[in-house]
This record gives structure tokens, C-alpha cells and sequence, in this order.
DNA sequence: CCGTCATTCAATTATTCCATTGAATGACGG
DNA sequence: CCGTCATTCAATGGAATAATTGAATGACGG
């Protein structure tokens, strides 16, 4: 009864990928991990989320073919197993988005009126970069940064885009990004800039998306995860 | 506790989604639903399921927004929401199919070595048809023949593959298509084909990706589902 | 070889999901 | 307005999943 017939046992194998995918949590995971290889308790601190039950939904990650595991010492780094996760969920993403509300209102309810928060194309802050018009700030956390950024940004962690901007030139726009699309930070860090009289917008996904798109990634070599 | 922060509430949206394609009975439906809008009894005569059981998996299908439901008199009518829908479920067999040495090992056990089936690409196909060398089979049932199809194509359901082929060409080659990449109905018909004497070969996917790819769709308007 | 530390395993409980059953709804046809 | 039929709802029992706890592995450093 386990495997009734040979297309049966394909759409549960299916259906095995698709469940991973469906929990909270492990789509946090995922778009942490997309980031660059990460280790368990690096994770669990990330989500604030216990070792023991972060560890456990990797392995679903890794039973599903999502995630692979890296031993390193006494540290396991988890990646993505492939490009393909990425799209997949990035898919799942796109259904939300087209279908459900929720995810409208949700969107909206936090992040104000952001209708003129329309992000900068990759290709379009490639040019302004190359013509020196703006000023790219990566928001997430130094760690993060120090394991891959975009060429030319600044890492400025969202709690200290307040002091930072003091000494920004006023007029000069400001480009933030971070984790991806739905990462909150850039939408927070433009927010703030735009509230203290700063131009301010958001990048177009985020670093894993840069990467994917083949673009180059610089890495700060001499730091590590924390 | 429900919803902490906006962040984590996405992210629950986004697990809905893929929760919700975490059943194989519910990706079958998808399948089939992606041939066009079926009802409810349609449904569970092809998958061999009760109809309340197939009512209750359409219903998570449509509060993860990827069905859509409309009432034609008694019966309800069920259809993708989006397309997307389709790109979500393809990137969810990307994966399963790149990472899972379990499908590989399905897919070659149930079909021997197939090596040689290479699909015929929906350009190519589109040659041949032009230049009339090949025949080509649609191998899905009337009913789902008559919906849609692809221009040209001759419905033999795969039950009467063997009947019809004795009557075909020897020599000529026959392009076998059904529902999609993992329907196996063009697979049998391809080997049954083969097994004869025949020179067949399956087209890439099938029907929903050929409509999705903007190609012509046939349809029979004075056929009813049965 | 022993202590330490990152990770995993095992066992528990609470929760959610799944299939089945039988009854309820809602629309058509007479 | 009543019977019929497609679909949905409600309730049940059984299975799978999730978070927690505490113990077990496995590798490094002395």
C-alpha cells in the first residue's frame, strides 16, 4: 500500500519537496542558508529558535534534497543543494503573492503607504554605482556582509542606519538591500533614511538573487561568523 | 503568539502555499486541473478517490490561492488561480528531480532503459508537423482530448494504441504526448508503440506546458466531459 | 585519554493532518 | 414545492508532525 504504482511513488517524492518547504521556520531557513553556508547554532541564533529543533528541521531540509550538510571540524555547514531551491522558492513566494491577500495586507499594514517605494533594478544601481550617483548600504548584520556582498556597498546593520546617516550627505541617494525580497531591513532602513530627510530606496531582491543573477560578490576574508 | 511580526507572518502565507502542494493526491489534482477546469466528480473518477476526500483536498487547494472554484449550475467547476501556479509546481519537481536519487531510480526501474526516449522539443515538433513526417498522438482520454490539444494531433487514447497502430504506417514516425512530464501514459505508449515495430518518441511535457508556452490549442466544443 | 563543545538522537506531549462516514446544503427538473 | 444529484460540512479515529527535554555521538584541544 506504501507505493500503489510507479506514478504514485513520483508524486510522493514530490510531495516530499513541497512539505519541506512547508513550515515557517524552514523557509527562514532556507533564505538564511541562501545566503552562504551556515552553521547549526548559527542558525538557531538567527531564529532564536533552540539548537535541538533547528537542527531537526535541517534534516528535513537534507531528507527532502534541500539543504546539503558540510562537516567542518565540529561545525556543520549547511548550504543549499542546488540553484534550483532558489526558484522553487521563489515559485511558492510568487503564488502567495499573486493569490493571497493576506499577504497584501500583511505587506501593507507594516510597511505604511510604500507605493513609491518601487526598488532600483540590479541594472539600474549597476549604472548609478558606475556613475558614482549613489551610495549602497548593505543593512544586514556584519557577519552576513563579511560572507558576501555587492560590490562597492558599505555594511551599515540596521540598528545603526540612525547614526550613520548623520554623516551622509543629504541630497545623495541611498541605496539599501539585504536577505531578499522579503527580508524587512531594507524596507526599514529606507524608512528611517526617508523619515530623516534622506533619498532613499530599496535594491530589487536581495544577495542571494545578486548572486544568482552571476554578478560579481565580494567577501571580507579575515572575518568570521560570529 | 499566532502572529509575532509581520516577517514570520509571511513567511506563514508562504508555507500555506507550499503546504498545500505537500500531498501527492493534491499535486495529481493540480495535474489534471491544469488540463483545463474539471469538476469535483470528474476529479475523484480519475484518481479513483471518494468524492468528499477530493472535495476536502480542493478546498486546502483553494485557501492556499491555487485553485479557483466556479459554481456552473451543480456543479463546481475547479481551475488554476495563475499560471504561476504551474512554475511553482515545476520548480518543486526541479528539485525533487536534481536532488532525489529516489525518482531516478523510479523513473529508470518503471520504464527500463529509456535512454533512448529523448522528447522531441516543441519547436521540433512543430517542423515536423509543418513538413508532415510525423504523426502525432494525443494518448489522453476523449474527454480531456476535447478540451484542448494540440493542433494536428489525432486522439488514440493509450487503451487503443495498439488497435489504431496496426493500422498506421510503418515507418513513419509517431510523437506521443499526454498531460505533462510525469503523466506515463506517453511513456507506455511510446514503448508499446516501439514494442511493434513502430518509430515513436514522446514530446517534451505535455499539454498545459504547450498552452503555457503560448502555442495554438485545439478544441472540440460539442463534446462534453463525461 | 579526558573534558569540552557542536550537533544529533530518542522519547514525550500537544497539535495538526488525513480518510472515512453520514448528514446537510444548494441548484436543477418536474 | 419536492425529489435528485453534485458538492460541502461535521465528526470520528488513526497517523504524522512539531517543540521540548535530556542523553548520546564525534571531533577538537590539552
Amino acid at each position: 500500500m506504501s507505493i500503489r504504482n510507479p506514478k504514485q511513488a513520483l508524486y510522493e517524492q514530490f510531495a516530499i519537496v513541497a512539505k519541506a518547504l512547508g513550515h515557517p521556520l524552514r523557509l527562514e531557513l532556507i533564505e538564511h542558508i541562501a545566503q552562504g553556508a551556515r552553521s547549526v547554532e548559527a542558525l538557531a541564533a538567527k531564529l532564536e529558535q533552540p539548537v535541538a529543533n533547528i537542527s531537526q528541521h535541517l534534516q528535513a531540509l537534507r531528507r527532502a534534497g534541500i539543504v546539503s550538510a558540510d562537516r567542518d571540524g565540529k561545525f556543520v555547514h549547511y548550504s543549499l543543494a542546488d540553484a534550483s531551491v532558489l526558484s522553487a522558492f521563489a515559485a511558492v513566494r510568487g503564488v502567495a503573492e499573486r493569490q493571497l491577500a493576506e499577504v497584501d495586507r500583511i505587506v501593507r499594514g507594516y510597511f505604511d503607504a510604500l507605493d513609491d517605494m518601487r526598488p532600483v533594478t540590479r541594472e539600474e544601481l549597476q549604472t548609478l554605482m558606475r556613475d558614482g550617483l549613489v551610495t549602497l548600504i548593505d543593512v544586514r548584520p556584519a557577519d552576513e556582509f563579511a560572507l558576501g556582498h555587492v560590490p562597492g556597498a558599505i555594511n551599515v546593520p540596521l540598528g545603526e542606519v540612525k547614526a550613520w546617516s548623520a554623516d551622509a550627505t543629504v541630497g545623495r541617494e541611498i541605496v539599501a538591500y539585504c536577505r531578499g525580497p522579503w527580508c524587512v531591513m531594507s524596507f526599514e532602513a529606507v524608512a528611517a533614511l526617508r523619515s530623516l530627510g534622506h533619498a532613499a530606496r530599496r535594491l530589487e531582491d536581495g544577495m542571494p538573487e545578486w548572486q544568482a543573477a552571476g554578478l560579481p560578490v565580494e567577501a571580507v576574508a579575515d572575518i568570521a561568523a560570529d
